[in-house]
Order: C-alpha cells, then sequence, then structure tokens
DNA sequence: CTGAAAGCGCTTACAG
DNA sequence: CTGAAAGCGCTTACAG
C-alpha cells in the first residue's frame, strides 16, 4: 500500500546519470554544471522523489531533529506554564525548520528509561536535546555533556562548568527575589516569609539566598520559621502552608512563595484558614503566570518572559549544532516586577 | 567525541556468535537456546551496546514514533488549550512507550511545507501522524490515508470515508449546542443568537446545524442577522462581534459562542460597548476552557474532556498501528453544560 | 565534472 | 539451533 518506491537510484537512470551525481544534486554541491543539475531535478520534481531519511542517517548527515525531554514525576496536561513551555520551544525550532522529538520522562532513577533517553542520543535520532524540569546535577545530562552531545537546559547552574557543547537559560533570580522584597519593603513589610521551591532545582536555593541577600540589604531578619519548604508545584505550596498554618507561633505580615503555582496553593491554603490577601497578610509570586491576572485577588508577582527564554534556548542549541563553536553560552533573563493586588502597604 | 562505537559485530565477535544470532537475541526470537541468550545478553550489558536506530529502520523495523502536526496561522504559546492538547497527546504516546515528532504548521498552502510533512511519512521517520487544527477536507491528509499510512484526526466528518487507518476524534457537538440551547431556553431566552466557527473545519459547520436544530426543537426562530462569522479564535470573537454590534439593530438576549476563546473575545467587545454580561444579555461558550472559571463573570459552557479525547487517539492510533485491522474507528466524546454566571434567566 | 565502489549497521530469508 | 550473505538507500572519498 504505501509506496515511496523510487530510489536514487531509479532516478539516477531515468535522468542519465550516476547516483553520486544525483546525490550531489540533492545536497547542493558547487561542481555540477547547471545543465545537469536542471536535468536531474526534474526528474526528482517529477517523481516526488525524496531521499530516505535513514539512509542518510547511516551515511552521517544531521537529522535536524532536537529531542525535547521534560522531567515530571506528575501529569503534566494541565499545567499551563509547562505546557507553554514545550509549545514554544516546538513553535521556535519549527520555526527554524526543525522537527522536535518530545518524551516526558516520569522517572530519572528508572534506568530503563534513562538507557532510552541515552540511546536517543547515541543512534542519531536527534543532533542535540533538551531538558526541562531536571535536577541541577542530574547526572544523565552531566554525562551526555562530557561524551560531547549538544545539550540544551533550563535552570541549571553548576560552578565551572563551561563546556561549549551545554547552552544553559535561566532567569535572574536574584535579582526577581530582589525586587519582590524591595517592594514589600517599600510597603513597610519587615516581616516576610518565603515558601522556598524544590532543593534540588537549580532555581530551589538560588531563590532562597536571593531572599536572604534581599532581606540582608533591608537590614531585615529572616525567621528560619517562616522559611517554608515546598516544590514548585500548586499541591505543595498548598500542603505546605495548611501544614505550616497549623504550628507556626506568629504569622509575617508578607510572604513571598517561590513561583506562582505555589502562590496560588498558598491562597487556597490561606483562604481556607480564614485568612484574608492582602487584608491580613500580602502575598507575592514570581513568574507573572497566565492565570496570576485572573485569579482573585490579582497576584502581584515577578513578570519573566517565557517565550523569549524557549526562543533563544531553541536558537542558540541550533547554532551551536550548526557550527560549533569553543564559546559558553548562558543566558540569563531578565525579571520584572508586577504590580496587581495581592500586596497592601501597612 | 562522541562514541557509540561498539556495534553488533563487535558484540558477535566478543560473545563467540554470528550478528544473526546477536540480532535474535535483542528481537527477542524465540529460536535462541537460553545458555546463548544469556551469554549475548551479558556481553550488551556490559559494552551498554544498542542497536543503530536508523540501521533497524532501514531494514523494515518500526521506529515507534509518531508525528503530531499542528496546523496553526498564528502563534500557539499563549493558547492554552491548544498547548495542552500537544503536551496530553504526548503524555498518552510517552506513556505507551512511543516519542512524538512535532511539527508545527503555518501555511497549508506553502507547497514546500507540505512536501516536509509528507516526507516525514515517506520516509519512514514515523509510523502514523496525527493532525490538529486541519481543515474538514484538507487534501493532504487525505492522500496520506489514501496511501495507506495511519492517520489520526481530531475534529474531521467526511461522509462514507470509514477507512480502518483513518483515526477520528470529535466531540457530540449536536448533543452539545442541543444542551446549550436546551438551558438557554430554560431560562425563558427566545431571541437568541450564535457565533460560528471556521466554516473550513468540520466543527464549525457541525455546530451551526447543531444549534439551528436545536432551536427548531423548541420552536425558536434563527434570526439569519444573529448569526456572526467568525473563526476559533479570541481575537476573531472579539473583531466579529465588534464589528456585528455597529451594525445590529436589535440584540438577542443570549449568545452562544462556538468556543470559550472566542467567548472571551466576545465578552471583551461587549463589555467595551457598555453591555454587562448577564445582565444585558447572557453569554454561553463551549469547551469549558481553564480560564472559563476564571474570569468575571465565570462563563457558563458545555463541558468536553479534551484529555480523555488525546489520550484515546493515542492509545487507539498505537494500536492501528501495531495491529491494523480492518474496522474504522471513530470516537466521539460527551459533552456536558456547566452552569456559571454568564446566563441569567430572564 | 563524473562514475564505480566502499561504507554506514542493522534484519531476515536461506541453507544447513 | 546457527551462520554466511543479501539487502535496505543513501553519501563521499577516490580515481579519472
Amino acid at each position: 500500500m504505501k509506496k515511496n518506491e523510487i530510489n536514487s537510484i531509479e532516478i539516477a537512470r531515468i535522468a542519465g546519470v550516476s547516483r553520486s551525481t544525483v546525490s550531489r544534486v540533492i545536497n547542493n554541491y558547487p561542481n555540477v554544471p547547471q545543465a545537469t543539475r536542471d536535468k536531474v531535478m526534474q526528474v526528482i520534481e517529477q517523481y516526488k522523489y525524496s531521499p530516505n531519511f535513514s539512509a542518510r542517517i547511516m551515511s552521517g548527515m544531521k537529522t535536524r531533529t532536537i529531542g525535547l525531554f521534560l522531567i515530571s514525576p506528575e501529569e503534566v496536561f494541565h499545567d499551563s506554564l509547562t505546557n507553554s513551555l514545550i509549545t514554544g520551544f516546538i513553535e521556535s525550532a519549527s520555526n527554524q525548520g526543525y522537527y522536535v522529538l518530545t518524551h516526558i520522562i516520569r522517572n530519572t532513577r528508572d534506568s530503563e528509561v534513562l538507557r532510552k533517553v541515552k540511546e536517543t542520543f547515541y543512534q542519531q535520532r536527534i543532533d542535540g536535546g533538551v531538558f526541562i524540569g531536571a535536577a541541577n546535577h542530574e547526572p544523565l545530562i552531566e554525562e551526555l555533556i562530557a561524551e560531547g552531545y549538544v545539550v540544551g537546559i533550563i535552570d541549571q547552574h553548576i560552578e565551572g562548568r563551561n563546556e561549549p557543547n551545554r547552552v544553559i537559560c535561566n532567569f535572574g533570580n536574584d535579582q526577581g527575589m530582589k525586587q519582590g522584597v524591595d517592594y514589600l519593603a517599600s510597603l513597610n513589610h519587615r516581616r516576610i516569609g518565603f515558601i522556598a521551591g524544590d532543593p534540588l532545582r537549580c532555581s530551589g536555593p538560588e531563590k532562597l539566598e536571593g531572599f536572604k541577600a534581599a532581606m540582608r540589604s533591608h537590614g531585615l531578619a529572616v525567621n528560619p520559621e517562616w522559611i517554608i519548604p515546598a516544590d514548585f508545584s500548586e499541591k505543595s505550596g498548598y500542603n505546605s502552608v495548611k501544614q505550616w498554618l497549623s504550628h507556626v507561633k506568629e504569622l509575617p505580615t508578607a510572604i513571598f512563595a517561590c513561583n506562582d503555582s505555589v502562590a496560588f496553593g498558598a491562597l487556597a491554603a490561606l483562604q481556607e484558614a480564614g485568612l484574608c490577601v492582602p487584608g491580613d497578610i500580602s502575598l507575592m509570586g514570581f513568574d507573572d503566570h497566565l492565570l496570576s491576572s485572573r485569579i482573585q485577588p490579582a497576584l502581584t508577582s515577578i513578570h519573566v518572559d517565557f517565550a523569549e527564554m524557549v526562543d533563544t534556548l531553541a536558537s542558540r542549541l541550533i547554532k551551536t549544532i550548526e557550527e560549533p563553536d569553543k564559546e559558553f553560552k548562558k543566558y540569563v533573563g531578565t525579571t520584572e516586577l508586577v504590580i496587581r493586588e495581592s500586596c497592601r502597604a501597612i
């Protein structure tokens, strides 16, 4: 039933040349006279011939395909931020003529899965890969980079690892935390809590340190009781704050959440406990999630540009694949305070 | 730098067997004694050997990869519904051990792009493909199906086309429109307008016909002046309603939008014109978009289960790829009325 | 400028 | 149960 029976031998025969010449035409080699080129092209057009993909790869050509690996233990269908990260990346790559091979990794401890991911690189199914949601020191990623593959990573920083095939995209967490704390301080808050993100991810500790530094710069004390451990999910925001409320002795006047999803969860927990935001306690997020302007109260947050980030990531990755150089590339996205309704002056 | 130098010849040599036997072990053929199998497996494990992907395809094996083609003339990064469709599909496929090769098609009239999509099938980069956002009669899709490829399509219905390699997933548009009109009628609305979707897409005319049929069943007249043409985007909802308001003589008491995105746009246009929803006019959507419960007023809508749909689509497509049969498969998702605040009794 | 031939790394009849 | 060999369809030195 399916038939793409025509191959380069047939094309060569019909055009009255050799396969070598057909190949030269296909690949736009310069050493083919225009007349020959035209003759061959015409046959190619006529028979709608296109060279077999696998055969080309077997002879060492590039795949023009990028692997996109999303690490997420949980279902991701309803997480609009992750979704737009994925789609945004595919969109950028598509615009540059690349296909994206996406796979979701549930568990980075499952050696079978790890094996399959590495095979994707080994078998030349992809020219390079991108990881989203990985721990900062994920061994899988470090191995791939050590082996010379081009790897893009969102949210990673490892001191002194500056290989040219390591393409990093982060946001300015220090800057963002400072903008948030500056704003809260300007509203006269001095007792500020922080919901911390996943300590294994780069931005978890980075945001926590940024928070502490920003507090110090205002001469404000960081109360360890008000550092609430969580990860980056809405659910963890809810659970952590709920549990924290059950034992905390004295409340801060404001809480800074490591991201907006966590803030949504925190908001639900606070409201459930009968606390009004921002009446009783101010709440600030980070990311400027799609929903943040829609919820009640609209969430004050730190805006970051995910669309630009994934676009930059795709472009740099492709550039590194096509023209490898010796230069290490690292993108740090800017952050911007967006004032809405969830924080009030006291 | 990159090295996966070991191949089946080496493995065979080290294990003291032939490549044929190595291949038999890899592919789990029954005619290999356990002792031989163990011996070979041990060498494979030891050298972390994995057979070259392209070479396997060249010898006729499956790719375990599905193509996902999203047709969208516009940027899709901020469209959370499309995003979750894509991610949901990838998620389902991943769970079944398949990779998804995604590409975004900006323009189905660009023959260069069309060519590349078809090549993806011809070159056996994928075992089957899925199209989202296609016109009901998209020739590209019909050609691929005619050539025997397994193709999944969201939102298509062509009378009499029941090939077993055509995997269709729709929602019950008739049923949904009826539920919506029934509800509006129960609120005593008799003058109901409709914002129609893209006429080239299957669900565009289907919803319009469903609307008319439902109106008839209540003995209500359909005023042609209140049928507002649009496509399925928020922007078109806004523009169409804005323009419509500028010339419509008399307003209906309720408007049914072909989907929630369009309803969001319509809502903005109505509010801009000083009309209050639902005070002055009731508004009803379709899809139960992630945002519908969050906006002001929360949008009454027809709920459909996209997550289940893409999951079903992935499963059926994979089943059709792996065990082709003679049976035509068509999924029709159920619809359910979700009452919120945007419609009032009159 | 161009062709014959090697090489890429598998799988699978075929023969034993 | 197992191996030698053909075949998949390209690209690219190599030689002319």
